[in-house]
DNA sequence: TCCAATGTGGACCGATCGGTCAAGTATTCG
DNA sequence: CGAATACTTGACCGATCGGTCCACATTGGA
């Protein structure tokens, strides 16, 4: 009963997406608005305040994100190339992201985590959650290539962070160089960090 | 001729500090010119805009630190150990300002060159030479390193890249889970990274 | 059909934002 | 001493901030 709308994936969408390409706290609850089409007024019924919009936002994201990732993952890909796609997965939304707005974007969680870690604790441990996710994903296709003996056993879950925190920082190393191919050495970084030594 | 003060470097630091632990857009001019016990007047009279305070602050703090990263790589210390004093550096950081803060604040760097890259050129691109000025120090560090064979021969500039991405993504992981005892991992990583067999 | 629930429009609020300005005070040099 | 310079003081500006409010339009269920 009541009306209905897409009002609130349309603020999803527009407050990701300016909060990616600028930050949380250059974007204005009122240049959301704009771009969403939507009134202030609609705004404050979905969404108690502006830092719970970013929260939903965030998981809206992660949702959305979440089959592709799944794909990626799925344990009929070679664990070795599950990790080969995710590299190429990151390089090519960085490219993109580059491509379009003319600025290397880096990771949106990386950005509000880093800008709001130390204001918004509920944004802090959102972001927190969703990279625990992404190492949950990383782990499980190590601990397959352990299994294999494609690489020697190991801290599966002490290597998926490690991981992860690499094209993190190569993220932001893009992001400040403006430069989305600096992500190409995820992939070989990877492997010498596995051990693994290069086809070259 | 005319008086002398030094309500710059007050500025300077105090603008550090709160940019450090919030955030460049969460910190005002009027809340740094209350730390810094200053006026807003005498503030434009020393830098011509926040930004520039900001820019300022980044050059400030790394002249200030500069005589530390000399000692610590130092060519009279041995090339491996200059890496593990400098992860020690980094750890002993985080944690320090963990403590007094109460929450592990990151590398000051990447939260500002994540927060403004895609807003401001000068500060991105200052941001993106204080990278390349810690990475020249990791460079050097493995060409010795390679020099007395203690690691193969490689592409050094490269690694240094790799080892710099490594440190950054653990800080902005240890922010985000609010641990700085995460970075505890950045040695034993480095060392996987150049292929040292660990001790243990 | 009519009502209750749901979403919309947009004016409005006090606070704060970065930045300006002009008059005044201290200091150093000639 | 006097004038040029360097710094201080604090009131002030328009714009924008996140958030409130409420009359109104639209809808689905009974």
């Amino acid at each position: 009963m009541g009306r209905t709308s897409d009002a609130k994936e349309r603020l999803l969408d527009a407050a990701f997406d300016l909060i990616w390409t600028n930050s949380y706290g250059a974007v204005g609850v009122d240049q959301i608005c704009e771009q969403a089409g939507v009134n202030k007024g609609s705004f404050y019924h979905f969404f108690p305040s502006k830092s719970d919009l970013a929260l939903a936002t965030f998981e809206d994201q992660w949702n959305r994100r979440r089959p592709e990732f799944d794909a990626m993952f799925s344990p009929l890909v070679p664990p070795l190339e599950r990790l080969d796609r995710w590299c190429a997965f990151i390089l090519g939304i960085q490219r993109t992201m580059a491509r379009r707005f003319g600025q290397v974007c880096g990771c949106p969680f990386v950005n509000v985590g880093t800008e709001l870690g130390t204001q918004d604790v509920r944004l802090r441990d959102k972001v927190a959650e969703l990279f625990s996710r992404s190492q949950q994903y990383l782990e499980s296709a190590l601990r397959d290539a352990m299994a294999v003996a494609l690489i020697p056993e190991g801290d599966a879950a002490g290597l998926a962070r490690m991981i992860h925190a690499l094209s993190l920082g190569l993220q932001v190393q893009a992001k400040v160089a403006n430069d989305p191919e600096l992500l190409g050495v995820l992939a070989p970084a990877i492997r010498r960090l596995l051990g693994i030594p290069s086809d070259t």
